[in-house]
DNA sequence: CATAAGAATAAGGCTATCCTAAACAATATA
DNA sequence: TATATTGTTTAGGATAGCCTTATTCTTATG
C-alpha cells in the first residue's frame, strides 16, 4: 500500500471531519476525485491499519493513529507553505498545491528542522493555525464572514478553502487577505450577498465566498 | 506509470552513464536494487515513451530528451542538498536522502524560485556541480585522489558517492571536505592504500575509497 | 568452434489501486 | 407503510510495477 495514497486518504477524511462526522464514503471520492466503490475498498485498508474507525455504510472517522499521522502531515503541509511563501517569494494563491507535493517527501528530521528555521509560525499564508509537535487538533478560529450582521465589522483570519487558487487570487483582488479589516454594510435578503468594506473602498462579495473566510468579530 | 518511478530510473540510468555507456540492464537493477527483469521491463516502457534509446540485450542510453529530465532532477536534488545544509544545518552526510524525495515533488516554479533563493549555486555540499537550467551536462572536475602519484597534493574537489552517508561520515572525520588540501606522502604498492596529509596530521585511506574523491592537483 | 558461464528476456503470478456495473441499504416521500 | 431516490458496497476487470523461474542470447575459453 503506497504510503502516499494512504496519507491523502487520511488528510481527506481529516479535513472532512470538521464539518461532517462520520465521513461519508462520497465525499472523500469527491475530494481525491475517486470513485466511491474505490473509497470503500481503501477504508477497508485503513481499517486493517488501525487508522480509521469504519462500518459499512457507516462513514469513517480517524483513529488516535490516524488523526496523529493527519496532524503531523498538516503540520508539514502548512510549514512549507510558510517556507514557499516568505523565502521563495510565491503568493499564497500558489502555494497550496507544491505544499501538497512536498509534505509527503518530508522527513521527521527535515521537518523539525524546516519548523525551527521558521520559527515555528502558528499560522499558514492562508492564516490557517499549524498543528504544534505535541499533536492537539488546533481548533480553526473566528466565525465566517457571512455570519456578520450588517453594521458588523471583524478582521480577518483565515480561509479556509486554501486549495483553491483562483478564489485566493479573487479575495486578494478585494484586498481580504488574513489580517485585513473589513465591515459588513449590507447584507441581501435575497441570497445573502454582502456589501463589505475594506480599505476605505465598497466590494461585494457572495454568500458562499464570505462563508468560507473566517473573521473574528471587532 | 508513475512519475515518480519514471524518474527513478532515469536517474539511473543517467549517473550511471558518466562510467559505462551503454547502461547494462544488470547495472541498474544493482542499484534500484529491483530485479534484472523488472528493469528489462520498464527499459520497453520508456522506450515507448521516448526517454531511452534501448535494445535487448544491448543496453540503454539516454534519449535527449531523456537527459533533459535527468539534468533537471539533478539539478533539483543538488538544490535542495544546498538549502538542507545551508538553511536547515543538516549535514552534508544526512543531505541526501531527504533530496531524494524532494526532488521529485519539485514543480517548475519551485525549482526556479529555489534556484534563485540560493543563488544558484555551483556545487552541492559534496561539491559536485550543479546542472544549469540550460540542459548541458556539468563535467564532473578533477581527477581521483587514488591517481595522485606519491609526493603529488591537491585540493578535494567533490565526492563521487554522495548517498553513502557511512563513507562521508569518514571523510569527515578525516578532514576530508571539499577545499581541503591533501598530500599523497605514499602509496602501497600491494594494494594503493594512500598515506595522505590533511590538515597537516597523516591519515591512510584505502584506494577504493580514494577512487571516490575527486581532487585538482596542485 | 564448441560450449560453459554470465547476462538478459519471457512467461506467469502477485498486490495495490483504480474503474464500471450491478446489487443492496438507508432515507425520504407519497 | 410502500416505494422512489440516493448512497454504499460487491463483483469483476484493468494496469503498473514488482517478483521468481525458465529460457535465450552473448561472450569468453578450452
Amino acid at each position: 500500500m503506497s504510503e502516499r495514497t494512504v496519507e491523502e486518504y487520511l488528510e481527506s477524511i481529516g479535513a472532512l471531519e470538521e464539518r461532517e462526522s462520520p465521513v461519508s464514503t462520497s465525499s472523500i471520492a469527491q475530494v481525491l476525485e475517486v470513485s466511491p466503490a474505490s473509497v470503500s475498498e481503501m477504508l477497508r485498508r485503513l481499517l486493517r491499519k488501525g487508522l480509521v474507525e469504519y462500518h459499512p455504510y457507516g462513514g469513517a472517522a480517524l483513529t488516535e493513529k490516524g488523526r496523529r499521522r493527519f496532524l503531523e502531515l498538516t503540520r508539514r503541509h502548512r510549514l512549507w507553505e510558510v517556507f514557499l511563501n516568505r523565502y521563495l517569494g510565491i503568493g499564497w494563491e500558489d502555494v497550496y498545491q507544491p505544499a501538497c507535493s512536498l509534505e509527503h517527501a518530508t522527513s521527521d528530521l527535515v521537518a523539525e528542522k524546516l519548523g525551527k528555521f521558521l520559527d515555528n509560525p502558528d499560522v499558514c499564508p492562508h492564516g490557517s493555525p499549524i498543528p504544534k509537535s505535541n499533536l492537539k487538533r488546533p481548533k480553526v478560529p473566528g466565525i465566517p464572514l457571512a455570519d456578520l450582521e450588517a453594521g458588523q465589522a471583524g478582521k480577518m483570519v483565515c480561509v479556509v478553502s486554501e486549495s483553491n487558487s483562483k478564489f485566493l487570487r479573487y479575495l486578494t483582488s478585494l484586498g481580504l487577505i488574513p489580517g485585513a479589516k473589513v465591515k459588513v454594510l449590507e447584507k441581501a435578503s435575497f441570497d445573502g450577498t454582502l456589501t463589505i468594506e475594506v480599505n476605505n473602498s465598497t466590494k461585494a462579495i457572495g454568500r458562499e465566498a464570505a462563508s468560507l473566510i473566517m473573521v473574528e468579530p471587532v
